[in-house]
DNA sequence: CCGGATCCGAATCGATACTG
DNA sequence: CAGTATCGATTCGGATCCGG
């Protein structure tokens, strides 16, 4: 199963005959929020044919990407490599470069836990963060929900859709804003909508506590598409 | 002629619908070292199916990253756009990450001027050049060879193979020091091998001026290939 | 020579079904 | 849960051909 080869000597080539298969960096990127089951990078890559996510663990795992890990009595996990990990800062790259020419969601597109959560790492600008009092996010998007908590650092989190747990959070754990959004939140990421024209448009939503955060989460999480090309018609 | 969606909404993802099919992000690598024609993209993939080219040169330019200009009298050349453009940090870094999985060439891999141009783009170290006086190379790699001047700067340039101009260049053309290299040459970037090693293990080969100007060379040019994957912001 | 378009066999991908 | 097996649909690769 040696890859296809495009017949050059070079870095670049070398990169694309190990990443550049269809699929290959969409796992890379769900695997950069932490390693997952085979059965988790299914359900996080909903399209993609069971069989080409079993060649592709395979490819990933010959290039020293990809490490396969088996858990005591518990199946096992993919994870990167050390040397996978460091395709992070291409992978947030790309996707700020992608971001810019993203247009509406098609009719069939999904956002998944394990996008969202890179997306909201590509935007995310510690400086700016460090600028700002820390806050506590709780987020919902389509059947996603993420706790976004951001100090210096950005932890992202997933959370189970269903209901809380009975009895209800202690204070402390409570998020200082809960809210849901849809595919139009990508209009406050690039500054194309305020916070405040986000609630009126009804892109997002506040479920609870102080909807005046929504001014610090969009100074948090920014990516200007300055520079994008605008297609022709 | 619609890229086979993925079915996510997602920066990445949506970059990778832009340049992640078969050839894109090469015929992307030779762009970026400035503009060419259909027939010297077709040189410099060798192996690329020429309907795949055309195929691919389309969808970049649906894509916004390829334009198609016309030349006056003279055919027409293929740049990237100022969107496409901003892929060369990506790139670079895809070069750079590949290079430390790079084993040695195929017996049918060849080296292009671009490729190599790019690699050396790849391999620059701007702080290095600035603490060292400036340089003047002129390297030969199989059938390529390449002008290299580095001040603060690096300016890569293309020389044609045959024969010198009759008369000889005058002295103020002439680069510092010409030299002969194999694949091998991946050693010297990597700091595996000094440049007196490589040069008594032939991997490198003085052909007129100062060769010790090779040191200064593998300062300037270096990768580490345990190192993090740098982007520059 | 430049800039492709066309045709066709080979390989890959996608969808579904099936198994230890 | 973690994949294999199968098979039609698509794409890729290699070669040829064509108008300027």
């Amino acid at each position: 199963m040696v890859a296809r080869s495009y017949g050059q000597y070079c870095g670049v080539t070398t990169a694309v005959e190990l990443i550049g298969e269809r699929w290959a960096l969409l796992i890379v990127r769900d695997l950069l929020v932490g390693p997952r089951r085979y059965t988790d990078l299914k359900q996080g890559l909903p399209k993609i044919p069971t069989n080409i996510l079993s060649t592709r663990l395979k490819e990933l795992q010959e290039g020293g990407v990809v490490r396969r890990v088996p858990l005591l009595n518990c199946g096992l996990v993919y994870e990167l490599t050390p040397y996978g990990r460091r395709l992070e800062p291409i992978v947030l790259a790309l996707g700020r470069w992608g971001f810019a020419q993203m247009g509406d969601p098609g009719p069939d597109d999904v956002i998944t836990a394990d996008s969202l959560t890179m997306a909201l790492r590509t935007a995310f600008r510690p400086d700016a963060a460090a600028d700002l009092p820390p806050a506590d996010y709780e987020m919902h998007v389509g059947d996603v929900v993420l706790r976004v908590q951001v100090s210096d650092e950005l932890a992202v989190t997933q959370l189970a859709p269903p209901a809380p747990p009975v009895g209800g959070r202690l204070p402390s754990e409570q998020p200082d804003v809960v809210f849901a959004a849809g595919p139009g939140i990508r209009l406050l990421i690039s500054g194309d909508v305020t916070p405040a024209d986000a609630i009126d448009r009804e892109i997002v939503a506040v479920v609870s506590g102080d909807g005046m955060l929504l001014e610090r989460f969009a100074a948090t999480f920014h990516i200007d598409p300055a520079g994008a090309a605008v297609l022709p018609a």
